[in-house]
RNA sequence: GGUCGGUUGGCCGAGUGGCUAGGCCCUGGUCUGCAAAACCAGUUACGGCGGUUCGAAUCCGCCACCGACCUCCA
């Protein structure tokens, strides 16, 4: 019942129920960084997206192989400096060794997937350490016809294939339509036709990073790896593929044009795209150079921010819109998620205050479907989200009295808030920085202000009263008259 | 120019042919010595023009505007 998750396939432009290849076990592959800059606002989208898919796929009881790859080389960079690759480029400017380049800004890459709570991938293989099998896909394509070497170089025939496959029929493109646009690119007389791709790159000799093949000291084309490494990990044939919008072509395109070739199959079964975020309506990305990085976003250091944003924050911002939605950054909108989730969260976290009633007013079960329904239809996690502001409505109602559940339903209402809140959208509580977790000294040095001011108050003695709140909270320390008594918190 | 997608209230953002997600903001209320916080309640919308329909924000057509991709990008 809870097992009818439907996805959005590019493939077919349609929603479809999934059926995973192999019972119970799920082949997913999603294409990861680049490696050469620090992680920004934009790499959180399909990380947390599919990070959302794996944890759901894991819930409803798959074995889930996750394949997230690292990409330390190829892609080439459109500049002066045209044919060299982005990562020799960058480590030569920084006087690095390239690999230097790549293991910093991986290790920053996972620093900060981790503080957005995103899990790991299970496995995280990296372009450069698949050099032999991509050398193999290029053999296994040349044998059978469809690529041709040139110059030392190997492209893929896109006509031939085309006379036999459809070349675009991820993207949706015609190939005559792409005759007439594609553009001046290095390397582009030697192509038999303009939308030729490169399988092997020979490299210029300034050109640091660079293997050894039958054709030429070069380079993997810069799609290749995605069809090794999927190929070898998931099998020719898997699950998921999936990825930005922004890969869609020629990325995923060229993808499945290769691993066509070479496995003489379709790569995958369902392809998903999630959008961009996009900063004043226009996409956030690297070359628009709008980006704000994840360090700036934690930290609130940088000119378009005005205030330091959570991690959890983020994760937030981002499930609260679907994901092939494109989401629009701003102060404003951001403020809004942080305060919404810690509505959320601070409600969660009063759940286990509650005591259980004989009867239960409200069904629980219908929260729970109308939760799982949300999700099993393409991840629509706002939707999700908008039932845990209604739990959280009920959860008010509860402490108030004015809504009742049995022990059993609280119970099982307790339980179902944990698989939903933390281990499915994956946001963490907060530190609680209530009194538990300051030390001794300072919690009698507060209790012994509250107190005092608890007398002032006793008096009427309103001048005393409101000196002590407002002068802590001048150092940092906020106090709040509740009912159940006085809560303070270090700002 | 080609292909694809979008245009929802002050902001972000869902969605279905009729029963007006949700969050933030705002307004009112409860609580409070005051304040804050918290909670409760409430208001505002579907780019324009036609058409289909008993009924359309939701379907169709045209127009306008915005964006993505076509080159590395998440």
């Amino acid at each position: 019942m809870q097992n009818t998750l439907s996805i959005y396939n590019t493939l077919t432009r349609t929603k479809e129920t999934f059926k995973p290849l192999h019972q119970d076990h799920v082949g997913l592959y999603v294409c990861g960084p680049t490696v050469y800059g620090d992680p920004h606002l934009g790499h959180t989208r399909p990380a947390i997206t599919f990070d959302l898919l794996f944890r759901y796929l894991k819930h409803q009881g798959y074995k889930v192989r996750y394949v997230r790859n690292i990409t330390d080389v190829g892609h080439l960079e459109n500049d002066a400096d045209q044919g060299e690759d982005k990562i020799a480029k960058k480590a030569r400017l920084e006087q690095l060794e390239p690999m230097e380049v790549v293991q910093h800004y991986t290790d920053r890459y996972h620093q900060f997937m981790d503080e957005l709570n995103v899990q790991k991938p299970s496995i995280e293989p990296r372009a450069s350490g698949h050099i032999i099998e991509q050398l193999q896909i290029v053999e296994s394509i040349l044998n059978k016809g469809y690529a041709y070497e040139s110059n030392g170089s190997v492209y893929f025939d896109v006509e031939k294939y085309n006379s036999t496959y459809k070349y675009g029929e991820l993207s949706g493109r015609k190939l005559e339509d792409l005759l007439s646009t594609t553009r001046e690119l290095d390397g582009q007389s030697e192509k038999r036709n303009s939308f030729d791709f490169a399988l092997w790159k020979k490299a210029a000799p300034e050109h640091i990073m660079r293997w050894p093949s039958k054709y030429s000291d070069g380079f993997p084309g810069w799609h290749l790896e995605c069809s090794a490494m999927s190929a070898k990990y998931l099998g020719e044939e898997f699950d998921i593929h999936g990825g930005g919008m922004d890969l869609l072509f020629p990325h995923h395109e060229c993808e499945i044009a290769q691993s066509t070739i070479a496995n003489e199959k379709s790569p995958a079964k369902y392809w998903m795209h999630n959008n961009m975020i996009t900063i004043n309506g226009q996409k956030m990305g690297k070359s628009l150079g709008n980006f704000i990085t994840l360090e700036e976003l934690f930290t609130g250091n940088h000119e378009a921010l005005e205030q330091a944003y959570s991690p959890m924050t983020i994760r937030f911002f981002i499930l609260q819109a679907h994901y092939r939605s494109t989401l629009d950054f701003s102060n404003e909108a951001l403020q809004a998620a942080e305060k919404g989730l810690k509505r959320l969260m601070d409600s969660y976290q009063k759940l286990d205050k509650l005591t259980a009633s004989k009867e239960s007013s409200h069904n629980i079960q219908e929260i729970k479907d109308k939760c799982f329904a949300a999700l099993n239809d393409d991840l629509n996690s706002p939707i999700l989200i908008s039932h845990l502001f209604e739990a959280v409505k009920l959860i008010n109602n509860l402490i108030s009295g004015d809504a009742k559940l049995s022990e059993t339903d609280l119970n099982e209402f307790k339980s179902f808030l944990t698989e939903m809140i933390e281990n499915i959208l994956g946001l963490s509580a907060p530190a609680n920085d209530n009194t538990s977790d300051h030390n001794e000294v300072l919690n009698g040095a507060l209790e012994l202000l509250i107190n005092l001011r608890r007398d002032a108050k006793a008096n009427k003695d309103w001048a005393t009263c409101d000196k002590i709140r407002d002068e802590l909270k001048a150092i940092g320390i906020e106090l709040k008259d509740t009912k159940d008594g006085v809560e303070w918190s270090i700002k």
